[in-house]
DNA sequence: TGAGTCTATCATAGCGCTACGATCCAGGTT
DNA sequence: AACCTGGATCGTAGCGCTATGATAGACTCA
């Protein structure tokens, strides 16, 4: 038993295999009736195109690499996918690597990602090493940098600013009349998108004079329990604590849990402001006031930048870097 | 400006490129003078190596294709991310593809995935159209079917019985004294596993002699939302409903929220059982009980499956097939 | 000392496809 | 009748690497 290859189909078809591969490109540069014999062979013979030799063939295969910190976390998650379906309807494939929100994690998967001469590569945030620039600027491969916005991308980015959507939070609880407050983040050593957030918070709360104004950090991983954690961190730091902003849904949800847990009512004690406007946000009690990234835009727009940038219109100029900005969710948490 | 190929590094290391070739990939086989020669040259050159030539010459890519529902589905992602790990640390690569739960959708996924001579293709669930299972048997590369376990696997399979699951969750309800049930399920005219599960449900419920026990669709996608429409949709046919099992705890969390806004003590009046085992089910109020099914374990098992299988030693018999099974976490909302 | 046995290295022949330029052959033009 | 035109088809030369023996040299042992 033998791989079906192209010969054979050409030769079933009566015809060359310059012919088939013709076909298989582009259906409409062949004569129809030497295209239904081909079609018919393929048919027959269950023929399956073998992309890896058309890769090296062509010197680039229909592959686009993204790397994301991790496809557990739903931002990701929404954007690989709408990313992916975008990709998929051209006919490209993804390559899918995370990296744990490790830089030299990610210079190892730039560098296999490269090994597969990918049509383009797609990268989260802006922060890379020397390492990962120098061998992306190398390669001569398109290179999307997504979910942040800030000087000096690689190539193209699509994203927002993070500062922003902290200052924007901040904004929103001054002017609910919150004036002691707090920041909580998870694992912001290493994701410095919330970081960002945090310091835009801050910046942004100072204007408004606050009575306090801290940023609260757990080291390990954002989610519902690491909001219950840090709202009690919160609370013994300041015990009249009155509003609050997360770098994540999950961790407000969080410290929604522990507010009622221990009494504490929301918003009228303490407001709570969320980020990412996930899946349960609108649903829980009180339902959450959040900022909306929108990450499904964020994989729909690095799809369009990838496709043109390969179709031979390379966005120039401004066209390069996407604003997706952000929406701020008013609901009865804060 | 040219790549650089394996060409140019012999030619600096003053090697021949198979010597270059056999130390990329067996470096113990070259001696350790040629070796820091070629190390110093790749680095010199930065050198990248072609994956595209060298899966063509050795007739396998480094590849492994993986195709699941929805990469947005926590249970998926969680999966797909430690096999991704696993199989990472082994040289491999992951190709990602998403069928929304459509059969035709899944068959066109297999066949570009076949196309990159994959080393192993990862399926979800046992339930396939007949040209996959073709095109996969046809193929002779290793497949591994996750997240279900039944009749018939195409190759390997790594999963648990979702009709026991089920039953798991009956028999739970049922010796807490719950006698009116619901299961409470979202699309599962396309999502067989839930399907699945929700007869199990019924099946064993008709043991305990129930007063009721009815089955409840919500036909767009498991969320938060979703299990609040259900709820209500519940409480309209079964007044005096007082045990529910949901197909995930999306829904289950949503259908708590909904009890809390309409005032139904939970666990007093309604008991609450999920399936997943996520993020909040812990920290939400009261707490979730619900059945883990560990997506983490199935991908670490399906990598296990794949490299045994590549290496020579492919497993037989019933060591083709991993029952991860079930656990039954018990909490506060039964 | 010569045969035998390693170990390290190499030359060669593809893997299956695409890009490119060449060729063929109707049908029209002068 | 000679010439051109252009669409359809074909032949060829790689793409960059790996697998497979073959070869050279160093070492052992009778």
């Amino acid at each position: 038993m033998q791989r079906v290859t192209m010969m054979d189909v050409a030769k079933l078809a009566q015809v060359s295999p310059s012919t088939v591969s013709l076909y298989l490109r582009k259906p409409a540069a062949v004569s129809p009736a030497a295209g239904q014999e081909i079609a018919r062979a393929i048919a027959a013979l269950g023929y399956v195109p073998n992309l890896v030799a058309g890769g090296l063939a062509a010197a680039s295969s229909k592959v686009v690499s993204v790397i994301v910190p991790s496809i557990r976390n739903a931002f990701f998650a929404e954007t690989v996918s709408s990313l992916q379906s975008a990709l998929v309807a051209e006919g490209f494939q993804v390559l899918l690597g995370h990296s744990e929100y490790g830089e030299e994690q990610e210079e190892a998967l730039v560098r296999t990602a490269l090994s597969w001469a990918p049509a383009a590569v797609v990268l989260t945030g802006l922060s890379h090493s020397a390492g990962t620039r120098k061998l992306l600027q190398a390669s001569g491969v398109p290179v999307v940098e997504m979910w942040e916005l800030g000087a000096d991308p690689i190539d193209m980015a699509v994203g927002f600013s993070h500062p922003q959507v902290g200052a924007t939070a901040a904004r929103h609880l001054l002017s609910k009349g919150r004036r002691t407050l707090a920041f909580l983040g998870a694992r912001m050593q290493e994701d410095h998108r919330a970081a960002k957030r945090a310091s835009g918070f801050v910046e942004e709360a100072r204007q408004g004079e606050p009575r306090t104004c801290e940023i609260i950090n757990h080291p390990g991983a954002a989610t519902v329990e690491a909001g219950s954690l840090l709202l009690n961190r919160a609370l013994q730091q300041i015990p009249d604590l009155d509003g609050i902003a997360c770098s994540n849904d999950l961790i407000a949800l969080g410290a929604l849990f522990e507010c009622q847990r221990r009494g504490i009512a929301v918003p009228e004690s303490i407001a709570i402001l969320g980020f990412g406007d996930l899946d349960f946000s609108a649903s829980c009690i009180p339902s959450l006031t959040t900022i909306r990234p929108s990450g499904d835009l964020i994989g729909r727009e690095a799809a369009r930048l990838i496709l043109s940038s390969i179709h031979g219109e390379p966005p120039d100029g401004s066209a390069r870097i996407v604003d997706t900005g952000h929406v701020l969710v008013e609901r009865r948490s804060t």
